[in-house]
RNA sequence: GCGCCCGUAGCUCAGCUGGAUAGAGUACUUGGCUUCGAACCAAGUGGUCGGCGGUUCGAAUCCGUCCGGGCGCGCCA
């Protein structure tokens, strides 16, 4: 519609002097009803170079349009308001082609053809095997999954994919941790310690490494480990006890992933880019560019030519890569792998260092232009009214798990949807409970429900619908209003998906939600004459099908009943 | 000290590339179930959009500055 608006405006601009060539109408729907369905504030832009008042100009537009002959089935009304704007209302004609067309789409209703925009790559959660996913990982796994299902939407053929590290110091301490959880269960003789984290008093084994990881999961792999084969691992290094740590966990972080309805297309572990050397290919490059140089036994990155404070260390004295380096060759490999966009899902914490990943793969001649990163801020954790800071190493932290007991998957999904990524959450466990009941995901659900149930009632009183519906019927005001709403879905899913931001999707479904729900409270269905119950009908399935289109998206269940 | 994010109703947050009287949920007050689901609807109370300057016909939105909160500034990731 906007398009066919924007032609017509800019045909008869095209007759009016001054006007310049690149000037480009634009349209917004306006906040209130009052001011139409459509509005543009062309007259207000052109005032300057027209030299008369945008009033008059919106006059003289509103004039020529009408005169040109403005398709009235499309467009019923334009007016002038205020100090002036262009406001147009829809015609009838338009708002029930939409209706036929949500109902012919169906389930495929604001979904572009598949692989119609290319491959996209998302990268999300990422978390290293050294522990339970977290209620933080949570805000990760839920925006990038669901950013994967936008750009599915939006026509893109996505991979979604889980980067790795199991190897370097943390899961070297994380085997170690292990071991000394073991040799307490195995070993009688064990001699304890008390060490002190953050105000708490834990006792550990003598063995436990400093900065070990204090969680009970530790404790379980231990156990499990001891069931299965008695002390015979007492003399085994720790490298038993780290995989046997991974493997445990990766099933548990899985586990959680799959309760979020969340499935990884790749896991791609770090190790990979060591085959055939290629990260020191790298080093060598950025070394030919006068971009990497040894100092104090060390290769560092000369960040500071990219504008930085500070160089950054490439490869520690020790010979081991920082993470810098395999991010870098990642990337490129992503790059390599011919994906028309990728999109990374961080935390804020590492917003400053992901410029030193895109300006070393430029350095090196490749094109960075299709990767994209959401960065998110933190959740913040209330335990008992004080913000707690999480560490999956000093077990402080709520997990995804038990988040979902509380409050079940589907309202752990919407509340990280529902807002935009670059808030700051505050999540307080004790008063997630309660808030999970007027989680305004249940609206949603309820609606769907509720058309659900009208449709069960039709058939169990025998309803003939008139197969040849006369959409003409639906003339008030609550049911204009609702296929107006409807009819914006493909619109939202769209911007949603170029902007990656779920939480206008959630938005807009209330939104949807609120105007069925006064639909249905405005207009009876069942009842009124054939004609009229089956255009109302026709309207409540299509509110249906926007409802569980959208939930879909946001990885939300649409239940028939509650 | 430097960089990034945030500051909007009592609380949690929307507000799209600057637009018309600043919105929603929740909380509170009041009214509404003999009719398709009351997990609902209708109405009301509630805001100097952190402060101050600037740009603009027009600023919650853009720029500057200050205040307050978060996250970074590791041979951790």
């Amino acid at each position: 519609m906007q398009d066919y608006l924007k032609k017509q405006l800019l045909l008869v601009l095209s007759e009016i002097d001054g006007v310049p060539d690149d000037f480009e109408p634009e349209f917004e729907k306006p906040k209130s009803a009052e001011h139409g369905d459509l509005s543009s504030n062309a007259p207000m832009k052109l005032a300057r170079y027209l030299r008369k008042s945008p009033r008059q100009i919106a006059e003289d537009l509103a004039a020529r349009l009408q005169s040109a002959g403005l398709d009235t089935d499309r467009i019923s009304s334009i007016e002038v308001a205020d100090a002036g704007f262009l406001n147009f209302r829809y015609g009838t004609g338009f708002l029930y082609r939409g209706l036929e067309h949500i109902l012919g789409a169906g389930e495929d209703f604001g979904r572009k053809t598949p692989s119609s925009s290319g491959r996209a790559l998302v990268e999300f959660v990422s978390a290293n095997p050294t522990g339970p996913l977290t209620v933080g990982h949570g805000r990760n796994a839920v925006l990038g999954d669901t950013v994967a299902n936008l750009l599915e939407w939006a026509g893109y053929d996505v991979t979604r994919e889980y980067y790795f590290n199991d190897a370097g110091r943390q899961m070297r301490i994380l085997g170690q941790s292990v071991k000394a959880r073991y040799e307490a269960i195995a070993n009688p003789d064990t001699k304890f310690r008390t060490i002190d984290s953050d105000g708490i008093e834990i006792v550990v084994p003598e063995s436990f490494p400093e900065d070990g990881y204090l969680g009970d999961y530790i404790k379980d792999v231990a156990a499990s480990l001891f069931e299965k084969h008695g002390d015979t691992l007492l003399s085994e290094s720790e490298e038993i006890f780290k995989s046997a740590a991974e493997k445990s966990i990766f099933k548990e972080i899985n586990a959680a992933l799959k309760r979020l309805g969340i499935h990884m297309d790749s896991f791609f572990n770090e190790k990979t880019l060591y085959e055939n050397d290629r990260v020191y290919e790298i080093v060598d490059l950025l070394r030919e560019k006068d971009l990497a140089y040894d100092k104090d036994g060390a290769v560092w990155f000369r960040t500071t030519a990219f504008g930085k404070e500070k160089d950054t260390v490439l490869i520690k004295s020790t010979g081991e890569p920082t993470y810098r380096l395999p991010d870098i060759g990642y990337h490129i490999d992503k790059l390599e792998r011919g994906y028309n966009l990728i999109v990374n899902v961080f935390g804020a914490d590492h917003i400053a260092t992901f410029p030193d990943v895109l300006n070393g793969i430029r350095a090196l001649g490749y094109n960075p232009d299709p990767i994209d990163v959401i960065i998110y801020q933190f959740v913040t954790l209330i335990r008992n009214g004080q913000p707690v800071k999480m560490s999956t190493r000093k077990a402080q932290y709520v997990t995804l798990d038990e988040l979902m007991d509380e409050v079940s998957e589907d309202v752990t999904r919407f509340f990280f949807l529902m807002r935009s990524a670059h808030t700051h959450l505050e999540f307080d466990l004790d008063l997630a409970k309660e808030a999970s009941d007027t989680n305004p995901v249940f609206y949603l659900q309820y609606a769907h429900a509720r058309v659900c149930s009208i449709l069960r009632k039709a058939e169990e009183v025998g309803f003939s619908f008139d197969d040849d519906t006369n959409f003409s019927l639906l003339q008030h005001e609550a049911e204009t209003t609702l296929i107006k709403e409807l009819i914006l879905f493909p619109e939202v899913l769209e911007k949603a998906a170029a902007a990656r931001e779920p939480h206008r999707v959630s938005n807009y479904l209330r939104e949807v939600a609120t105007r069925f729900t006064q639909f249905y409270g405005q207009c009876r269905i069942i009842g009124e004459s054939t004609d009229l119950a089956s255009a109302r009908m026709a309207l409540a399935r299509a509110s249906r099908i926007v409802l569980k289109n959208g939930l879909t998206v946001l990885g939300i269940s649409a239940p028939e009943r509650m």
